[in-house]
DNA sequence: CCGTATCCTACGGGATACTG
DNA sequence: CAGTATCCCGTAGGATACGG
């Protein structure tokens, strides 16, 4: 019977297929590593602080982030303002084109809270 | 005014954003790396045999495909039925579980089609 | 066809210390 | 506070060859 699947297989499987794998290949390019969607999701979230964005997100060192802020930033996903204060302080804001990755990061979080009713074995 | 914004932003982050970063985080751990969800998605969507799905998936070696595709089964993301045709022949399928990874791969399909638009220009 | 076994390396990322 | 500079390391992942 795997061999009446595999012929029905080849001829439903055409489609643009390929264009989906590959959308999905560059998001995953684009968003790669442990930080970036946690930063997204932090500044998101209206931290814009060096500081306040680090101790939203578990783990991260101050090394991790900067590098990442700053990659984001070339990348048009934040913008940095730095003010003149005593000490002088700095805001990260997100920009439209970052607020994109929102349904990625909704659907991510959703998965992981449910997949930890699962461990827990209930909420 | 960003001193004022900062004291709002106190006021108003406290909720259970926590928990989201956690939940978050716990899904990238999950789903790390550049193959799982191009398997869980070359799999969800009928590719059976390990041929099919290499050739479904741009880029990947037998090494890689052969090593998450064991630790998936182990996670019961997958099950894996050996017929004893000859030669062999050896079908992958999806789980329940693994499905629960669709609308994140939907998000993230979604999100590379409307960039590479941005990107080439237009559709 | 369905993988395993080697070999190798780039780099993501951690720890720590230090500057403006 | 807002980072930068070093040092270091594990491992994800690529290339290639081979076995059942």
């Amino acid at each position: 019977m795997h061999l009446e699947k595999q012929a029905k297989k080849i001829l439903s499987f055409p489609r643009n297929q390929a264009e989906e794998v590959q959308a999905l290949q560059d998001t995953i390019y684009v968003i790669g590593g442990k930080w970036k969607l946690p930063i997204i999701n932090s500044i998101c979230n209206g931290n814009k602080r060096f500081r306040d964005i680090q101790r939203s997100i578990p783990g991260i060192t101050t090394r991790m982030l900067s590098r990442e802020l700053k990659e984001m930033e070339l990348n048009k996903l934040i913008t940095r303002t730095v003010y003149a204060d005593i000490p002088v302080s700095v805001e990260y804001e997100s920009t439209d084109y970052c607020k994109t990755f929102g349904p990625i990061i909704l659907a991510m979080i959703d998965w992981g809270k449910k997949h930890k009713k699962k461990i827990t074995g209930k909420g």
